[in-house]
DNA sequence: TCTGGGGTCCTAGGACCC
DNA sequence: TCTGGGGTCCTAGGACCC
């Protein structure tokens, strides 16, 4: 028989930080966002403490951090990126069948004759992930990928792992599992189901008015109604391509100069031409936007507008000659802008783009992105840049609590006194 | 002082084609 | 008297995920 384990990792950015610092076992422990704002993650430690509900402003923690001599770090995202990779490839000895869903969670297909092999092997895949990696991972174990995600849920509460097989205990399970919490079912659809008396995974399961189901929450809803009971609709997928990716980011201050926010666009488009030639892909659209702090008082702005390429590029300084044109159309004088970004559309494989009939050689600086991303890929990250990316970049995100990049950088490597 | 960033999929409706 | 039918493509907006 064959079945789908979802593998998620406990507190996962949390988790990664106590790898490199044992001595934070048991205390607690939370991770900031980009610029310190709010807390996204929190070890249970923490969340005995109360957080964790939600994400929460920072400086709104500040005493309880005090108080309790709760860790903290800025997140460091190149740590855990290569912690989540190696997790993945633990799983990858188990089964050729992976999907890598996000940086903490993946799918696995499995194999099984019996249920006490399923339990038996959920154990073996979270003892292999911490004696090889040093991450806690909760597995859930079921016949469909939503009824996985509600098995993993559950699996929190165990011993780590949850099998949930045909029986009754599916169907106990369910009656005591709430219509929001399925994967897929958010706040809006919720309230949708509440209003036909479905309150719990399992009065949504057995609801019989399927065109009902359609007409309300659309494909999407009937597909998950389905997994409910057993039938397969999401299979695992494999990795493809990004059809929009970009990069934004709030900045570490208030921005009012055009200068500045040419600086900030300029590094925010190069890098996401980096990620567009990490996949051999050119995009034939961009869109840029510039904001102020929602949370401030006074006057608002949201500006965004976007440029189309006749023949399609990955070229940093295409694209950051575009977002500067951009801005000359939105940027207004006079506000203080607290966010900004880049994003790219139209995205398609290098090797399947249309060439441009007027322009049969479109320069794009192919030889001059490569050697760049060769430079950068041997010495770290912006050794080599546009010089419209700034110096000093005094807009960029605040950073205050990061740690090292432990797996990543030679000169950060943990030292070890003997 | 101070509130994240990066994605996906689906549908309805408009524009356009022959 | 009286003005088609069938289709594609694109976009904006909504909803959801981690």
């Amino acid at each position: 028989m064959k079945y789908v384990a979802l593998v998620d990792c406990n507190s996962f950015y949390c988790s990664c930080e106590k790898i490199f610092r044992p001595e934070l076992r048991n205390r607690p422990v939370i991770v900031l966002s980009n610029n310190d704002g709010a807390a996204i993650a929190f070890t249970k430690e923490a969340k005995a403490l109360g957080l964790g509900q939600m994400c929460e402003a920072f400086f709104k923690l500040r005493d309880l951090v005090k108080k309790h001599d709760i860790a903290v770090f800025s997140s460091n995202y190149t740590l855990y990126d290569d912690i989540s990779k190696r997790v993945m490839n633990v799983l990858r000895e188990f089964s050729p069948r992976v999907e890598v869903y996000s940086v903490d969670e993946a799918f696995v297909e499995i194999e099984a004759a019996s249920a006490i092999d399923l339990e038996a092997l959920g154990q073996k895949m979270r003892m292999e992930i911490f004696r090889k990696v040093g991450i806690p991972v909760g597995v859930g174990i079921s016949h469909t990928k939503v009824l996985a995600k509600i098995a993993n849920k559950l699996s929190k509460k165990h011993t780590g792992v949850c099998v949930l097989v045909d029986g009754p205990q599916i169907e106990r399970t369910l009656r005591d599992f709430p219509v929001r919490d399925i994967w897929g079912i958010g706040a809006r659809s919720a309230v949708k189901l509440n209003m036909l008396d479905i309150k719990t995974a399992y009065e949504f399961r057995v609801f019989e008015n399927t065109a009902m189901i359609q007409k309300l929450l659309t494909k999407v809803g009937r597909e998950i109604q389905d997994e409910l009971r057993g039938i397969n609709c999401l299979s695992l997928e494999a990795p493809e391509d990004k059809k929009n990716t970009g990069n934004s980011r709030s900045f570490g201050h208030d921005l009012y100069t055009k200068r500045e926010l040419r600086e900030a666009l300029a590094q925010f488009a190069s890098n996401a031409a980096q990620k567009l030639r990490n996949q051999q892909s050119v995009c034939f659209s961009m869109s840029a936007f510039i904001c102020t702090n929602p949370f401030k008082n006074g006057p608002q702005y949201f500006g965004e507008a976007g440029v189309r390429f006749t023949s399609g590029t990955s070229d940093t300084l295409k694209l950051i000659a575009g977002a500067h044109e951009i801005l000359e159309e939105i940027y207004r004088p006079g506000l203080g802008y607290k966010k900004g970004g880049v994003l790219l559309n139209h995205i398609v494989p290098k090797k399947e783009c249309q060439m441009d009939l007027f322009n049969k050689d479109p320069s794009d600086n192919g030889s001059l992105n490569h050697v760049v991303d060769i430079i950068n890929k041997k010495f770290g990250p912006h050794t080599i840049k546009s010089a419209a990316c700034g110096i000093e970049q005094e807009w960029k995100t605040i950073r205050a609590h990061i740690s090292r990049q432990y797996t990543t950088e030679w000169s950060e490597l943990l030292e070890v006194e003997l």
